[in-house]
DNA sequence: TAGATTGTTAATCGATTAACAATC
DNA sequence: TAGATTGTTAATCGATTAACAATC
């Protein structure tokens, strides 16, 4: 239907648009109205230029002389970052990476609802975590479909994240929350955001280990 | 002591240096012996090139004609990521994430130690979670130098986050994982390795947003 | 030795920064 | 209008890929 999108964007410029709504946010909380490139770079330890190419990608937001509305350009970012609409998910594998997210309730003001819990413990089904009902993994794949939901969120041991990824894939699911510490390899049209937390604390280990400078 | 490093390692290599780390560690628990950039290349879906570069950025660790032998390259790695001693580390913030950090025993089986959960909340202090001791967190600055803590993560809200922040580093902490959803300023010896889980997921939701193609 | 594959230099590609004309 | 700041083009910088001589 729409053909608007002529160049591919960056994954980087990508990267970076949570943290510039993240900063618009608290300008928009302290009532801030109008913003330019160089005060917000200043703020954000990144160049204005950076700002002002990376805000081109999707259009011009800003005002020569002015510079940019806060509300305006944080309400246009959120568009863009889709955070605009809600978006259902569920949470596959019980443990404790999986109840920290259901107990997590910032995610929810965002608008990313979590409808349900899964995991092959019997004993948990039917119990609820901070009012998020706990299901029976083969119930995944009509759960998807009743329910609209558009992401899924793994956290489960490697073997079995594989395993479920096929599963809510075939069921048509274009994003994937992972966990686990596996590359999914799953169709291009499938988006696969991963959090490798012992990767992440390598990268400390690292850094302690050559600060010897 | 030592001044053998010339050049600096640029921040890819060192995001990067993690996952060959994880393929390698597969390899040796399956036995193979030996592989070559071009075949490890296949597996990881990264050119063969990258590999070679990336290896050399801390010395040759192959062999022409014969590729790289997989114990040994991925001893080296070990060495360079500094995951071949033990860490210490501390939680601060019994949250929910806090409590997840504790009761993930795979951090422990890779040398990060976790020897103390702090919170605020005075009912908690004396319990422990999955062994680990929770403590008021008045304690932080004592308790670090005792224990020869190295890093300290921090799962708290933004404000208390970078309170806390500016208490480790004044007790010579070097590395802080950042789970809360702001920027530390802190010195430039100071490493942060964030975790902002809220930007993983609206970088899956702008995905989704623009998956229409 | 011949074949294979590294280590490394050179070429390409993409991302960042600088500069400035357009314009509010 | 004059001053400010964007949007955008051009210049620079760094990262990736290609190519190949060195060598096991």
């Amino acid at each position: 239907m729409e053909d608007k999108e002529e160049k591919k964007i960056s994954a980087v410029v990508i990267r970076r648009l949570p943290r510039y709504y993240r900063y618009l946010g608290e300008l928009v909380e302290n009532d801030v109205q109008r913003i330019s490139s160089k005060e917000l770079s200043e703020k954000m330890k990144v160049t204005a230029s950076q700002i002002r190419q990376d805000l081109n990608n999707f259009g011009g937001f800003g005002q020569q002389g002015y510079g940019y509305n806060v509300k305006y350009l944080y309400d246009k970012i959120g568009k863009i970052l889709g955070v605009n609409e809600p978006h259902n998910m569920i949470v596959v594998g019980a443990g404790n990476i999986g109840r920290a997210i259901c107990n997590y309730s910032d995610f929810s003001k965002r608008g990313f609802v979590i409808k349900g819990l899964f995991d092959n413990n019997k004993e948990l089904e039917g119990k609820e975590i901070a009012g998020v009902g706990i299901y029976s993994t083969d119930k995944i794949k009509d759960f998807i479909a009743e329910n609209h939901i558009e992401i899924v969120a793994l956290t489960l041991p490697k073997a079995a994240a594989k395993e479920v990824a096929s599963v809510v894939v075939e069921a048509g699911i274009k994003a994937i929350w992972n966990f686990a510490p596996v590359d999914l390899n799953l169709p291009p049209d499938v988006i696969v955001e991963n959090v490798h937390l012992s990767e992440s604390l390598m990268r400390l280990s690292y850094a302690i280990a050559n600060n010897k400078e």
